[in-house]
DNA sequence: GAAAAGAAATGAACTGATTCAATTTCCCGG
DNA sequence: CCGGGAAATTGAATCAGTTCATTTCTTTTC
């Protein structure tokens, strides 16, 4: 099946290939019987005009950046790329996003994709299984391709807006701590998630600053998902008696704990007065929730924003700029999820 | 500001833009030194190499689809962009995905800027402001540019799949009625919506199907957010007396269900026992709520799948093909926001 | 140190559209 | 039926890279 080019429509059309690409731009020059004709045999031969090409010529140079989040149905990339999307679109360029999976090898070829097609910059969520694979943003790099990563990545010096993780946590349990929690545990996320380290290391941290000692115990693998979040929730409580309980849980993230909120619902555990929730992102349906739940807000609007403006700022500069390192602050937001003991 | 081009790169380095370009793809052919130079050089002049030029000689093309929807942050169209992605990565394509945000002009760019970067074709969710503004549909279509709608569109004839909305509410409000329930109302989503339209005429039909009577104060114009509904739901009832409370509510979505759940909390009103809520699409977190949602369950998933296998059979077809309309089947879940009031 | 082999570099042809000055066709008034 | 201005059409140049047969430069070998 070979390709079929404006050559062949104008020769099975009798015109030339100045008239054909005409009748593809809709000029008024062509006489309306040619005009009807061309697109007749435009359609015999399905003819699709190779974007590529036509670009190529075209004066007017289309803005668009793109970003790589990791899940589509995790709202808080949702609004990562809102935030993004709404500075972008205030500066003249389109958006389009595309997930990961949290798959490397999906990223890579979703980054050579946005290069390829001339899309002007990128943002990326970076997915770094096992040993650092990052030859895909040295790739980037080295044709000077403007992009910014949203978590660090080692091994590479670029862009990057993130949050600190690691002080939100510490924060959120110093919180636990001060108001009297004594037994506290963490249900951490997927392990190959450079966050999920980052947050067990702040929750050590805040027991290494208290008078409270921290024990291994204390961290729980429970999944990313809802549903094994859930399932796994329900299998740690099962498994042990009731004054094994902690008072308190701190989550991976906000959806993490929506399923561990269920679960000890199905348990006939009241939250916050058997066992205070702790979330982390602040998703948008965290505080529709009718708990609303005690999270660690992380800016994603802002996120979003500083991202594309870095982007942008690169993308319309001459030369090549240094990179940029911005690490935003998390918000303590205290809900209905989590009470204080004593003071 | 011009353009660096790889033969302004060559010249400058004192190679061929042969070289420059084995350098740029990291062909081995290349001496070691020739290439740091080269590298350095392309970073003094900023060079950014044109991938729409880049590809126009390649071999080998990839292979993409783009998906316009309305609304990166609600879940419905994450899921259905997910069934797609899902099947289109088994064979083979990326998938990218943009937000018109409900704004047909968005929409238009968004489908240019699609057929312009060669993703092979689209998935639309299509938004059709006041009069049928289609002209970007048939530009693609001229130009036998493949793509699949998620909504009929008056006045083109065009691959779409889709749900039978008006049967959806229908079969609700006939539960509703059948249940017992004389005092229903419909909380309405945005007038120009072609679903709010839809989704209004289910109920209309519910009724003449019925010995009640419709009236149309039983419509109520509610907004799509979820602050929006929230506000909207309080005046609602804060304007009437209890004995006029209706004694159901089919909301136009699940958020809006959300917010009409919340809402009725803060007016100590309890669901289901004084009061019905059913949503509309089964949203992910419909059924996470505490409450779960009474609801019709759209396939989200399967609507991805299937339009991306009907958008790649057309990407692939050597002929053009006539177009293909399927319609899916919703499911009425029940779950426990709605109760029977007799039998 | 010359010949052969291998490595590195060249540059013109090529990709598939658009563009636009030049040419041909059409149409209308005289 | 002719002339001239407008309308329609032509086709070669152009866009910015890749490709690859050919040439030039290095090594290696005896």
């Amino acid at each position: 099946m070979k390709k079929v080019t404006i050559a062949e429509v104008a020769k099975r059309a009798n015109y030339s290939s100045g008239t054909v690409s005409a009748v593809i731009n809709a000029k008024n020059s062509v006489k309306p019987a040619t005009r009807d004709h061309i697109l007749k045999v435009m359609k015999e031969l399905n003819f699709r005009p190779k974007g590529v090409a036509r670009n190529l010529k075209k004066a007017t140079q289309d803005k668009s950046i793109g970003i790589i989040i990791k899940d589509l149905n995790y709202p808080f990339y949702a609004s990562i790329a809102t935030g993004a999307r709404e500075y972008a679109n205030s500066k003249g360029y389109s958006v389009i996003v595309a997930s990961s999976e949290s798959d490397h090898e999906r990223e890579k070829e979703l980054s050579h994709l946005f290069s390829e097609k001339d899309i002007k910059g990128a943002i990326i969520a970076p997915t770094v299984e096992g040993r650092a694979e990052i030859e895909h943003l040295f790739q980037l790099r080295m044709i000077n391709y403007p992009f910014v990563l949203l978590e660090d990545v080692k091994g590479i010096q670029a862009n990057v807006v993130a949050i600190d993780n690691s002080k939100a946590i510490k924060r959120a349990v110093t919180y636990l701590i001060d108001s009297g929690h004594t037994k506290i545990v963490h249900f951490a996320g997927p392990p190959n998630s450079s966050h999920t380290q980052e947050r067990i290391e702040g929750f050590r941290h805040a027991f290494s600053e208290s008078t409270l000692a921290f024990h291994k115990d204390m961290i729980v693998s429970i999944g990313s998902n809802y549903d094994e979040s859930f399932a796994k929730t329900l299998e740690y409580f099962k498994s042990r008696s009731r004054e094994n309980y902690p008072t308190a849980i701190v989550c991976f993230n906000d959806l993490q704990a929506l399923a561990v909120l269920t679960a000890l619902k199905e348990l006939k555990l009241c939250v916050p007065e058997d066992i205070s929730v702790i979330g982390n992102d602040d998703i948008y349906y965290a505080k529709i929730y009718p708990v609303p739940l005690t999270t660690i807000r992380a800016p994603q609007h802002e996120i979003g924003k500083r991202a594309a403006e870095i982007l942008i700022e690169n993308i319309e500069s001459a030369t090549v700029l240094p990179p940029k390192r911005v690490v935003l602050d998390t918000e303590f937001i205290i809900r209905e999820s989590s009470k204080v003991l004593k003071h």
